[in-house]
DNA sequence: CCTAGCACTCTAATATCGAGAGTGCTAAAA
DNA sequence: TTTTAGCACTCTCGATATTAGAGTGCTAGG
């Protein structure tokens, strides 16, 4: 295909823009009378006949105005969008909320999400960050609860910290608790979950089995991350007209709210790409139930240690300037706290 | 007014069976084909017609079936439901997943709201169980993440667990952290947060900081507590006829979401009356939003220790007695759950 | 007191129609 | 060659009319 003149594409453009706005087709007339360019309705119309025949507008009828394509919106996206970096006061707002939070990982999370939905006014969702890289003990500790119930707390290199609850065959005393857990410090320090295991021949059979489930944890971290989703925004979804019918965004929902189809989108999308932001329109993906909808999305972290991915999704008709824009920054913001959580 | 007849109460049952089934109005036609009661269908309709003047039916227009009001729904309730405890093969099988999860409280709340929407098929939701006792401090532990940033785990007498990341005005070793955490063992154990405080004196500069993180941590856990609301079955309320146009769902929703609105549930009507299962039909509630909405709720948890709140949130047209089976069923296992972790 | 029968009412679905928005084309102007 | 004004044509959308039928209320007879 050859290029667009400037003039097609500004139309192309404007039409964009003014039906992300406005939701309904639009006309030569709109154009011209929103956008004073020096040219009158017939000229616009022949443009728009040309940008249609070239495969960017479409028709929903004869008589009705124009609607971007897929590939007018792929155009707009790649071509046309111009700057993208968010504004350097809404960086600061940004900024300034994930200060104001504790800086833990799930308060981050929840505030990414709120983030992203507030500003693209779509559906947000965020993975926990899982590491890609080999886990490593760091440090145990075993706290009483009651009787023979006692905690334990798993600290890894790198920050990332999990507690369970483990049931004693026996009553123990902190003090005894204690005793187990240097004892098993110094003997896991530094090992992963394979090297852990390993180490059971030196233990006693309370303290291997202690050891198994510190093995159990730290293997199963992954998994347990991955299937950790933080959503919101799903309000917004219910205000864009194309699903004012239950119908269509009880679909989009359920899908969405189906952990496994967001584990399907990384793997198949995000994986080769890792690193820049993905926009994923309308019927490009290869879900059925999401041809009305368009996916922007980013991983975000460090990579070959700590990665998870976060993204909006809202109509096809989404604002995509904005959202690529708030999902880049999140996505650069996330890299350098976890960046700086992990201090590599 | 007076007591309904056999036959009006068989009528009313009847209907209000039909109608949570077939979302439509019904006929004394249906009633008589449906349930072969020995009687015409206008008999059926006279009595209808007294239902309706006495207040428990009601007319969309002159020439279309019955409704059930809230005067009906309400009388359903509290007079024609029989047995509301839910079969033993169901509970069985609720107990049974309840075993399957981790025994953390996390896990059991997420699965509440799980089995609770699908049970009753519609929105689901739980808080957290806050305390209404007063905190006591147990134990607390100090561990290294990096030169000069700690992880303080605190465990509180009956088990609750909290973690929080503590920036340290220095680099500290492991050893150090250990050192002082059993010393503020000794100082705090048993105490309450206002107690802890008064201790400050007896500490140095860094352990009284500690100390105010810990009191704050204990402060702070009810609100916390409180907020922490787990949902589930969204998904449910679209399906339901009476939303299928986005407008009033969203509204619902928009409401539901917002967690300010749950608390006032609590206070208003839980409190009075904690422990049996409250419904609230219709616009018998305060909200305006919800005029079309039944909430079947209860407050579980052990009183003066650790209660929280659950429920469901469903079209008008509620399937009662699935509901409130199920509200009261997950109600007396999240406190026999927690009356078990706490081992009063 | 119950029921069969019937007239009456109101909805919901379908068809019809006209207004208006918007296009595509053509012929003239730039 | 490109732009524009003008106009015929098309198609949707909303309003109105029409109709079928579901369901009731009433009455009279069992």
């Amino acid at each position: 295909m050859q290029d667009l003149t400037a003039r097609q594409q500004a139309i192309l453009g404007l039409v964009i823009r003014e039906y992300v706005a406005a939701a309904t087709p639009i006309s030569s007339k709109v154009i011209v009378e929103a956008y004073g360019l020096g040219i009158s309705s017939a000229t616009v119309r022949s443009e728009m006949a040309r940008l249609e025949e070239a495969g960017y507008l479409t028709h929903p009828h004869t008589s009705a105005g124009r609607v971007p394509t897929d590939k007018g919106y792929r155009y707009f996206v790649e071509r046309l969008l111009g700057e993208t970096e968010l504004p350097l006061a809404e960086r600061r707002m940004i900024r300034h909320q994930f200060h104001q939070v504790r800086p833990e990982m799930d308060q981050w999370l929840k505030l990414s999400a709120s983030v992203l939905a507030q500003a693209a006014q779509s559906v947000a969702w965020i993975t926990a960050p899982s590491a890609t890289a080999q886990r490593v003990f760091k440090h145990l500790e075993l706290i009483s609860i009651r009787d023979s119930l006692a905690l334990v707390v798993l600290v890894l290199r790198g920050g990332t910290v999990k507690q369970r609850v483990l049931a004693l065959p026996r009553p123990m005393s902190q003090e005894e608790l204690s005793r187990m857990a240097s004892h098993l410090n110094e003997h896991f320090d530094g090992l992963t979950a394979g090297s852990i295991i390993a180490e059971f021949t030196l233990l006693t059979p309370l303290e291997a089995q202690v050891g198994e489930l510190v093995a159990e944890m730290m293997g199963l971290l992954d998994e347990r991350a991955r299937s950790e989703v933080y959503r919101d925004g799903l309000i917004n979804i219910l205000q864009q007209p194309e699903f004012a019918e239950g119908q269509i965004a009880r679909q989009v929902f359920g899908l969405f709210e189906e952990s496994s189809f967001l584990e399907i989108v990384l793997a198949d999308v995000l994986t080769p790409a890792a690193g820049g932001v993905q926009v994923i329109i309308g019927g490009e993906g290869p879900w059925e139930e999401l041809s009305d909808c368009s996916l922007v999305l980013s991983r975000y972290g460090v990579n070959r240690h700590a990665t998870g991915d976060l993204g909006v999704l809202g109509p096809r008709r989404m604002p995509y300037r904005r959202a690529i824009s708030v999902v880049r920054y999140v996505s650069s913001l996330m890299s350098e706290l976890i960046h700086e959580l992990y201090e590599y």
